[in-house]
Formats: structure tokens, C-alpha cells, sequence
DNA sequence: ACCCGTTGTGTGACTAGGTCACTGATTGGC
DNA sequence: GCCAATCAGTGACCTAGTCACACAACGGGT
């Protein structure tokens, strides 16, 4: 058993076994060998199944996670029952807020729940903390993961605050539609974007007038891409 | 000379000038000794005047403040030029968006103004990075830092997607009003609550009609704290 | 194949909040 | 004492959120 095999993998099975896993975080591929090393040998590769909620109020993980695989959505709950979707984390990402929640001892009001299957690198506190104090690559890497969900953060008070619905709603049906068909019922969508299940029947009624989309029960088929657009961009 | 004089200081000439201004920040007193020095050193007391824009889009500061006295608004701005103030950092926080924006290159749409004529400690980039790097406390410092502020643009959201005006006035007038008497526009409320000016009229016109408040030029004054306070509470 | 509970959607009436286009009042210089 | 700037009040109108429904589609059972 030669030791070199943990760096080089060949042929590739299941990614998420081997230790290069690190490459795929851009920030990280510069990362001190010595450091890759601990990351690699004292993190481990966790799965997650769909729709577990990783964090929430009252449940704190005790690991920060590198996302290898899968989505994590992470939304604010209101006591009225209703949501908003704050931002997602995709494979490449880290989920920061864990951190803060494992750092700090806050509560907080917001729940990340796995959206897909998933495949983590879980950083055990101690261990975080270690590759904080020791690598400056990875302090930067871990500061600018916080940068960039504090801004989707502001996003979001933007978007609330002062954009239209009929604007939200058009660019959330482009940005989650790659194929072309949106499946999400209509309650979901009120859900991502805050709002009420009435006001996204009846905006969505208006696309459809509009023949910018086609409806069906769940799914919404866009037509006009660019009627969406003209407006998403007004 | 009993050493019991460190821990209550008599008479207190200006505070900022003092190296003890370190133990005015929660998180920050049990600091190892070596650290402290470093931070008392090479850190230096700034002031600036009020009204000044601390940073802002297009403009990342150098170095980390320490808030010593005085209180910097921290504000969302949009194009068409509404606002909301996100949150205050208050005399014994840090800001650490400033952290974020010096650290992250990401921009911000947000903005930190100075409310009133400020003192604070500034942490030069190179220093907060060594800081971070070889102090446990410091770290536990930040990060809880972090927690802190991310907590408060929940709040924010929250408020913003799911909770009425009215409440939220009634809130704010109480939160803001210490003496009793506020003194802001309708305009500037408005501006705090990232809503319109107009509503802000409206609603003080109602508080007025029940008799909870007294409105001048530039002032409100509360007359039945309990009637604003049942209001925000529900 | 039919029944039935569950889930998803449609609608009308109403309230709250935001926009627009104004008016008039107050204030601080000059 | 006049004038420009600032602040506040108002009505008409539009968008968004709430409430109370009706009804349609789907997915098991039996």
C-alpha cells in the first residue's frame, strides 16, 4: 500500500471518495500541502438524503460542510408559516452560516435543507478551526464564502424590499428552468419568493395571457423566453 | 498598587486614548497577553466626523474597525433611491461587513455611515489577518461577530417580508426614542424602514388620531408608550 | 372502475402598502 | 421680509397580501 495513491487517483470512481475532492472549491486549489493534507485526512465524506434538514433553529451541526454534490436550500421561516428562499448552495460551495452557527452560539431563524441527495466534506469544529489559524488560504477562502452569502443576503432584502413581483417571478422561472420546464407548484414558488400562493396563480395567469409560459399541475413550461427576460430586465 | 485598579478604572480622563479600550469589547477581554499588545500597538485610534460615508459601493476600507464611540448606520440602497437601514453598529461592536469588503473583493450594495462623530480603533488589513491567525479568542471574536450582524439581516428580512408597517413603526419609534422624544423626518423613517414617505405619514397620522403619539416638524413624541408597545407586540 | 382524501389551482371581495401628483406649511438664510 | 429649501398632508390609483371559498386533478384502496 504506497502511500502516492491518496494523491493521484486513477481512473475515477465515485468522486466524492477520493481526497482531490479539494480541487473542485475554487480558493482552495492553492491550498498549502500541508493543509490539503489535514483537510483531506481529517474531514470525512458524508451523504445526506433529500429534503433533511442539515441546520435550523435549535439544530446546530457540529461540522462545517464542503459541498461535494447535490443543492442545499436555505430558507427563512416566519411563525405565520410562511417562507422566503434566501439562497442555495451548490457543489463547490460551503455552507458559511454552519459555521457561524457552530462558532457562535446564536440562533438563528433561518433552516438549510438538502434540496437534492447530497455528498459533503464534513469539517469537524476543531479541525476548522485548526486550517483557520494555520492557512491563510483557507481563511480567505472561508472569508470570502461568508462575503458572498452576505451579499446574496442583501439581494434578497433588495429584491423584497423594492422589486416587483411580476420582475421576481419572471427571473426565478428563467434562473430555475434549464430545461425549459419549471416543475414547482405554485405554493413552492410563493414559498422562494415570499410572497402568497394567490399572487403567483394569478401573475402566472398573466404570463400564460401573455403566452409567455404554459401551465400544467406542478410545472410551468416557458414559451416566450424573451417576453420573460424583457420583463425580468426591466 | 493592588492590581484590583486595571479592572475599575477611576475617574476615566478620554477613553479612546487609553490601550485599555480592548476590554470595552465583549469577546475581546480574556485576550492572551501577547495579543493584546499586538492589537493595542499596531492598531490606532481614529476619529471621524459625522455624516461620513465609512464605506460603501466602490469604496472597501483598509482596515477593521473597532467601534470606541459613536454609532455607524449600516443601509441598503437601491437605484430608484429608496433605502433601508440594515443594522447600527454601536460603541464596543466591531464592523465587520468592513471585514468582509476588505478581505473579500466582492462588492456591496450596502453602505456604513457615520451617525454621529465617531472614535474607533482601526486594524490595519496585515494586522487583523496576523490576529486571526494566532489568536483563539480574536477568531471567537469575529466569527461571533459575524453571527451577530447575519442574525440581524434575518430580522431584517423577516420584518420586511412578513410583518405590517404599522407594527413595525410602532417598534421603531419605541427602539429609537429613548428620552422619549424622537427626532427624525417622516422622510428618514421612511428610509429606516425601506418603505415610503407617504406611509410613514399616514401611519403617524393614525398613532396621533388614538392619541399614542404628538408629532412635530422633525419630532415625535410619545405620549402613551404602552398603546405603541401593545401594538408592536402583537 | 369507482370512491375519496389529498393536493393543486382559480376567483372575488377586501385590506394594506406603494406611487404619483399635487398642495400648503415651516424654516433658515440673505 | 422674502425666497428657496425642506417637511408634511392628501386623494386617486395601482400592486400585493389575506380570507374564504369552489373546484379540478391525482393517487391509492377495494
Amino acid at each position: 500500500m504506497h502511500e502516492d495513491a491518496a494523491e493521484e487517483p486513477p481512473a475515477m470512481p465515485a468522486i466524492a471518495e477520493q481526497h482531490d475532492w479539494i480541487d473542485r472549491f475554487e480558493g482552495l486549489s492553492r491550498l498549502e500541502p500541508r493543509i490539503r493534507d489535514v483537510l483531506s485526512t481529517r474531514s470525512q465524506v458524508i451523504r445526506v438524503p433529500a429534503n433533511t434538514v442539515i441546520f435550523g433553529p435549535g439544530k446546530s451541526p457540529d461540522n462545517m460542510l464542503l459541498l461535494l454534490d447535490g443543492t442545499v436550500r436555505v430558507q427563512q421561516l416566519a411563525e405565520n408559516g410562511r417562507e422566503v428562499v434566501l439562497y442555495r448552495v451548490t457543489a463547490g460551495e460551503s455552507c458559511v452560516l454552519t459555521t457561524a452557527c457552530m462558532l457562535a452560539y446564536e440562533d438563528y431563524a433561518a433552516e438549510g435543507v438538502a434540496e437534492t441527495d447530497i455528498v459533503a466534506a464534513a469539517i469537524p469544529r476543531a479541525v476548522f478551526d485548526d486550517l483557520v489559524s494555520s492557512s491563510k488560504e483557507f481563511r480567505n477562502f472561508v472569508f470570502r464564502a461568508y462575503s458572498r452569502r452576505i451579499t446574496d443576503l442583501f439581494h434578497v432584502i433588495e429584491d423584497i424590499a423594492f422589486r416587483r413581483m411580476d420582475i421576481r417571478l419572471a427571473q426565478k422561472i428563467i434562473e430555475r428552468a434549464d430545461t425549459g420546464v419549471l416543475r414547482a407548484t405554485h405554493a413552492q414558488l410563493a414559498a422562494e419568493l415570499g410572497t402568497a400562493r394567490e399572487v403567483i396563480s394569478r401573475q402566472l395567469a398573466e404570463f400564460q395571457r401573455r403566452g409567455w409560459i404554459a401551465q400544467g399541475r406542478g410545472t410551468v413550461e416557458i414559451l416566450d423566453c424573451d417576453g420573460l427576460r424583457k420583463l425580468a430586465e426591466s
